[in-house]
This record gives structure tokens, C-alpha cells and sequence, in this order.
DNA sequence: TCATATAACTCATATATATATTATATATCT
DNA sequence: AGATATATAATATATATATGAGTTATATGA
């Protein structure tokens, strides 16, 4: 061991890798890197904290596990896109059991501006009453409707969200992230059971009080903030989530 | 770099690390090394393999990141036994939605020697008509039924558990373990929903058709050997599973 | 006997260095 | 212009070494 000191304020019996990973998620969480953003190399990094280059290394490997960060060989170290690929909503095997994953097209029968309930309000962390753009969705395998969607959004974030004129795709992130610019950066989820009522049974064409797999999901932009809140509800009979015990 | 040539097999393309951690994994496997089991020290592995000991330290971090070893420092690395805290069971948080977990108390009314349904036969891939132990179990919260426990083990495999005077504690799996000695390794869990049936509905004081979360566990003991299936069937109401997407 | 110091062994942290692999930009040649 | 070689920069792999910190057994001394 040689060099000097860090320089960046340390803290007592915390580890200089950890100390280093702090500053990276900082970066992170603050906004200074983005999503997509290539972050510095290694060396630089090393350079600029006057840290040995292993440590930054350590440091980002633990960020690669934790997905904040990715890496590519020759390139460099980029921060990560949120992947709603992860989402638990891919155990919706709609379709085939055969394995291969279903394509599901969605029609956006409601979308209005309107004032957010109060439930919906306290969620997203938005004063009473405030505005919402709200949006409700069927998704279809085929001709078969097997799930729906409400969700609402913290009107003032996603301005424009409501008007017409913007197509929504399948997958609505992609409009706020790309058109409206604004940065959708983690998600919570909790999946849950119940029955269906007369109007999801009949939206889904399934018998009163049929199983239904409901999904919330709450979904922040930069600074913990709270953006858009989701309910999502489909059919129990496609739904299996899968997991290993070691 | 210097030193000589790794003592194990190697293969072209792949990084020794990699080598290092594959051999550990078919100790674990083979069960050459058992849960519990303290595996020799980084250097002693080192000098063994004739591989450098950052090496082998890289090979086992990653077993760690799996879970399938840990460490304690001063002491040495381990290998995990499987840890039942982690089954989507977990996500029922029945009783107080406060926050601590609450604990079930379960009961045995049915346990017997009976033939193994086809189905079941199949799931643990064993002969058609084997002998299985059949266990039903009802888990309690109070006075209040909460969940209905359905598992059929193979009874070439436990010796002894279909007698009435082995007893059979709220975690069934430490019979098995401690006094029958065959180790639990692993366990695949899927879960689904479904609504009540009239039988279920009665056992578990709720209306025909109220929804359900229902957990199918398949048990392996040693050499990827199924050895148990269960089907766990709780009130959806008090089922809840919490995920974030990054 | 009992408490304490010490030695030995473990993993953890931190650095340095060499070489390999992958990707990209630049210069060179036809 | 377009293909090809070359240089440069990034991460990946592999090793070596030094020091710190937690654990355990052993030796030591009152």
C-alpha cells in the first residue's frame, strides 16, 4: 500500500471502496449522471479521487450487482435504463405455455385530465386534489382482453401527457422518457389477488368473481419523486411467478 | 503474472476464476461439500489448484453473490444451507399489517402412507403408484385458519416420517433435516391464484369463491433429486408481494 | 484455576503491475 | 473513396504484496 489520501471526505471504519460507491450513487440518485450517461473510467476516477485503480474497480463491480451501473468491454461504464422488462408483470404468460413470450397490444379507451383522488394524491405525494392525467387501458392477446390498466399521472411532470395528439405505444414510458424528457428512473410493485366485479368481468370478458392477479406499481423520476401510480389487473389463470429457494 | 500452471482442467476461453468456480460448484453438487460444511481457506485452495489466491478469492466472492457460500472473517467460508425465510411464503403477512411478522401455528390433522397420484409421481419423478407420505396441514393464526398445507413426500427417501410418534414442527423441513439426516438443498417455488373451492372455503372460514394465492413448492434433497411437492393455499386478502424494478 | 497475553489462521481492504480482449478513432495505402 | 493497418483507450483477467481485523487455540503467569 502507498499514495496519498483520498480525496474525498471519508468516513471512520467505512471501507474506501464503499466510500467511493456512495459518491457514484450520489451522482446517480442527484441527477448528475443520467440514465444512459457513459460515467468516467476507471482511471480517471481513480486519478481525480487519488484512489488505487482495484478500488474504483471494486466500487463499480458492486454497482454492476446492483444494476445501477453496466459495463462494456472497450467502451466503458454506462448508468443503467430502468428495464420494465423486470417488471413482475412478464409472469402474465398470456397465450402459448409453450415458453416464447406473448405479444400483448393495448387500446387506450380513457384519458382525461381530472382531479386525482385523494388515495392517488397521497401516494404520488402531490397536494390535495391536484391534478392528474388519467388513463385507463385494455390489453389484448389477439382479439382476447386480458388485462386492465389504470393508471394516473402527476399532471404538472408530464405536461402535454393529455392531449390527444400524443400517441401512446404499448409501452407508455417510452413517450415520457423520450418526448416529454423526463426521466423515469425506478419503480415499486406489489402484486396481490382478488375477484373480479361485474365491470373487469365483463371488460374481460370473465365470469363475475372470477380470480384476477392485481399489480400496483408506483414509478419515480429523479429526486425519490413520485410520478405515476398503476393499477393493473388480469386474469389469474395466465399469471405464474417463479422462483428458487438455495 | 508468473507461477506455474493450474492443477485443474481448464478450457480454452474460459477465465480461471470461472474454473475455480465451477470446481467449488460441483463439490456443493456432488455433495462432496455439505450445507454447513466449513470449505478449505483461500490460500490452502490456492496452493491446491496452483491458481493465485485473488483468484480464488474472485471464484468464491461470486458463490457468495449466489448465495451459495458465505463467509465470516476470522473463521472461514461456508457452504449456505437453504434458507426457507426466502419462499415466497414470506409474503403472507398475516395479522397485523404493522409490520412485524406474525407467528403460525400449524396443526396435522391427516398424515399417512398412501399411493402417489400420477401427477405427484411425476413431479418427483418417481415410479408410477410409489409409496408417498401424505401430510395435510392447516396453519393458524390464533383461533383463525389462515392457510391449507398439502405435500406428498417420497417415502423410499424418509424413513420413518409417516410413524405418529416422529412430530412434526411448525417447519417440517428440520425433522427431515436433523433427525431423518437428509439434507433439504434447494426448492422451486410457482405461484398462482385461484378462488375458493367449497371444501377450502370451509376449512379456511371464508365465502365459496373468495380469492386465494396458492404456492406449489417442489423440495430437492441431494443430486437434483425431487423429494417433496406441496401445494400451499392462503387468503389472497392477506397476501402481498413487494418488488422494485431498477 | 482463571484471567490474560500471544500466536496463528481466517477473511477484508488497498495497492501495484502485467497482459489480454474489445472497441474506436486515426492514419495509410491502393 | 474505401479497405486496411495502427494506435489508443477502455474493461477483463491474473498475480503479488502489505496491512487490518476478527476468531480461536495455546501458552503464560498470578
Amino acid at each position: 500500500m502507498e499514495t496519498g489520501t483520498p480525496s474525498i471526505p471519508s468516513a471512520p471504519g467505512k471501507p474506501l471502496y464503499r466510500v467511493v460507491e456512495d459518491y457514484l450513487r450520489r451522482e446517480i440518485d442527484s441527477g448528475k449522471l443520467a440514465p444512459g450517461d457513459l460515467i468516467p473510467s476507471e482511471s480517471e476516477l481513480a486519478t481525480e479521487l487519488n484512489v488505487s485503480g482495484g478500488t474504483v474497480k471494486k466500487a463499480i463491480e458492486n454497482l454492476v450487482w446492483e444494476r445501477r451501473l453496466y459495463r462494456h468491454q472497450g467502451k466503458g461504464t454506462y448508468v443503467s435504463r430502468i428495464d420494465f422488462n423486470n417488471s413482475l408483470f412478464r409472469f402474465f404468460s398470456y397465450g402459448t405455455h409453450s415458453g416464447n413470450p406473448v405479444r400483448i397490444h393495448k387500446e387506450t379507451p380513457v384519458r382525461k385530465l381530472c382531479e386525482g383522488p385523494p388515495e392517488i394524491c397521497q401516494k404520488l405525494q402531490a397536494p390535495h386534489q391536484s391534478q392528474m392525467v388519467y388513463i385507463e387501458r385494455v390489453g389484448y392477446r389477439g382479439e382476447t382482453p386480458v388485462l386492465i390498466e389504470k393508471c394516473w399521472w402527476a399532471a404538472a411532470l408530464v405536461p402535454g401527457l393529455e392531449s390527444e395528439e400524443v400517441h401512446i405505444p404499448d409501452l407508455m414510458y417510452a413517450v415520457v422518457v423520450d418526448q416529454l424528457k423526463v426521466p423515469i428512473v425506478r419503480a415499486e410493485e406489489i402484486l396481490t389477488a382478488e375477484i373480479a366485479d361485474q365491470t373487469t368481468a365483463t371488460t374481460l370478458k370473465v365470469d363475475l368473481g372470477a380470480p384476477l392477479v392485481v399489480l400496483n406499481r408506483l414509478t419515480y423520476t429523479q429526486k425519490n419523486r413520485p410520478i405515476e401510480f398503476r393499477i393493473t389487473r388480469g386474469r389469474a389463470d395466465s399469471f405464474s411467478y417463479r422462483t428458487e429457494i438455495r
